[in-house]
RNA sequence: GCGUCGGUGGCAGAGUGGUCAAUUGCAUCAGACUGUAAAUCUGACGGACAUCGUCCUACGCAGGUUCAAAUCCUGCCCGGCGCA
């Protein structure tokens, strides 16, 4: 009998433009999931300035952690002789690790370029910096990238201490199995949004060879077999028919779910999701990979996503940033030194409630660590909840209005 | 009173004849952030017009030397230290 399941509970009505939207509940060793769900992200074991009873507060209900970080620090033994992640950081839920796929992105095409998931207009497409497949290491480091793309894997210069390290498909799962986390994703390459179309092609011919990998190496493991679920991932850049020819090939291999990665366009997110989401079996979970502002969330689970998860209510929070439901705040402003009003009086965290705008001013122009605590409970009450208000709505057959009425809010 | 060192933009503190409206840090005012290189990064920061830019007023105060002064000289004011 398996630890783990999904199960549909009810689907949005075919009326609706992309009509993929579900709610279900994915079960786990450690507990369930109530989907669409939002996931935190506590990369090194960690979500930024909070402790796991805190995280409880928000409504948070599962955390993902990176897999290349905590083998660089404090490496993937230290976890595991520690009993697994969740006893580890004192995490009861369910916790998931991403493969490291994503740095290979963020510390080569991306690094020191300020280049991000989303497509911005004028970068430079297919620019020689941006491929991160530069086969020495004296090229990739005059091009000041800290990682090197090969067909078997991936070296790393670490960015703590310039040491380098090999990743394949097979180490990533294997560091996961020793991390212990209840999801875990195959390893992949994120690739960037200026890589030309050439580029995009290889990578993803390479990351369904790398998925492959992943597989094999997981079902070598028959302990991690039966406690965690692997997770292929979906790539193709913003190019719409390399999107629909990963999820195809992918769907043929045995994951227990699917992660949707890489770059998008912010216009192109919903026809990129639909596409894939329609080939995707339905039978099993999609996550979303690093996207979740409050709009991208509509779009996402009216596109058939199950779970998100994202950098930016923690990022934001600890740079003085604070969701309300007329859009973000940012609590440096001069406005708020002055302004003893809650937050949002319609948002019932813990920060709304008990302190004022112009305490957590005061606390982040004093530079005191409380800010950060108090701005990330409260940006991650905001996300997880409006999840929660979204499958509400879904379950009472009230997607579309809630939408509207929640958006027309936000952007007021 | 004598001697000595020093007074620079909100603060600290560089500069010691032209490349100085003046390095840098902090503060201030804004902006960014989407599988976390992130308690981070970017921009503005004398004034007025304002596209590169142009014109004013500026380095304690007042004079002077010089083609040119925050920088040199003289006097004054203020502060630290030492001696009376």
């Amino acid at each position: 009998m398996s630890k783990f399941s999904f199960d549909v509970e009810k689907k949005l009505d075919t009326e609706i433009s992309g009509a993929l939207g579900r709610t279900g509940v994915i079960s786990t060793p450690h507990g369930e999931i109530e989907t669409p769900a939002f996931i935190v992200v506590g990369t090194k074991g960690t979500v930024k300035a909070l402790t796991p009873e805190q995280l409880l507060e928000t409504g948070v209900q599962s955390v993902l952690a990176n897999t290349y970080h905590l083998f660089l620090q404090p490496g993937e033994d230290v976890v595991q002789k520690a009993g697994g992640l969740n006893t580890f950081m004192n995490w009861d839920g369910p916790t998931w690790t991403d493969s490291g796929g994503f740095q290979v992105f963020s510390l080569g095409a991306a690094f020191g370029k300020g280049i991000s998931k989303f497509a911005k207009e004028k970068e430079n497409v297919g620019d020689i910096d941006t491929r991160p497949n530069i086969y020495n290491k004296e090229l990739a480091q005059s091009h000041g990238k800290l990682c090197i793309v090969d067909e078997e894997g991936v070296t790393f210069t670490s960015h703590i201490d310039g040491s380098m390290h090999r990743f394949t498909p097979e180490r990533s799962i294997e560091i996961q199995h020793a991390l212990g986390a209840d999801i875990i994703f195959a390893f992949d390459e994120c690739t960037s949004p200026t890589a030309d179309r050439a580029y995009q092609k290889e990578a993803l011919d390479r990351t369904h060879r790398w998925a492959k990998r992943s597989i094999l190496a997981h079902k070598q493991n028959y302990k991690a077999l039966e406690e965690q679920w692997l997770f292929g991932i979906v790539q193709g850049g913003l190019e719409q028919d390399f999107r629909k020819e990963s999820a195809e090939v992918l769907s043929k291999m045995d994951f227990d779910g699917y992660g949707i990665g890489g770059c998008f366009n912010k216009e192109g997110l919903d026809e990129s999701l639909k596409i894939v989401n329609n080939i995707l079996p339905e039978e099993k979970p999609r996550h979303l990979l690093g996207i979740g502002e409050p709009i991208d969330l509509f779009i996402g689970i009216e596109n058939g996503i199950d779970t998100f998860d994202c950098v930016t209510p923690t990022r934001i929070a600890r740079t003085g940033s604070v969701y309300t439901s007329r859009g973000t705040i940012n609590l440096f402003n001069e406005k708020y030194k002055n302004d003893f009003s809650s937050i949002d009086e319609t948002i019932p965290s813990y920060t709304s409630k008990n302190y004022s705008r112009a305490y957590l001013a005061h606390l982040f122009r004093s530079n005191e660590i409380l800010g950060a605590t108090l701005a990330s409970m409260h940006n991650l009450y905001f996300i997880v909840n409006l999840v929660k208000d979204i499958r509400k709505s879904i379950l009472e057959g009230q997607f579309v209005e809630f939408k509207a009425n929640f958006l027309r809010e936000y952007y007021s």
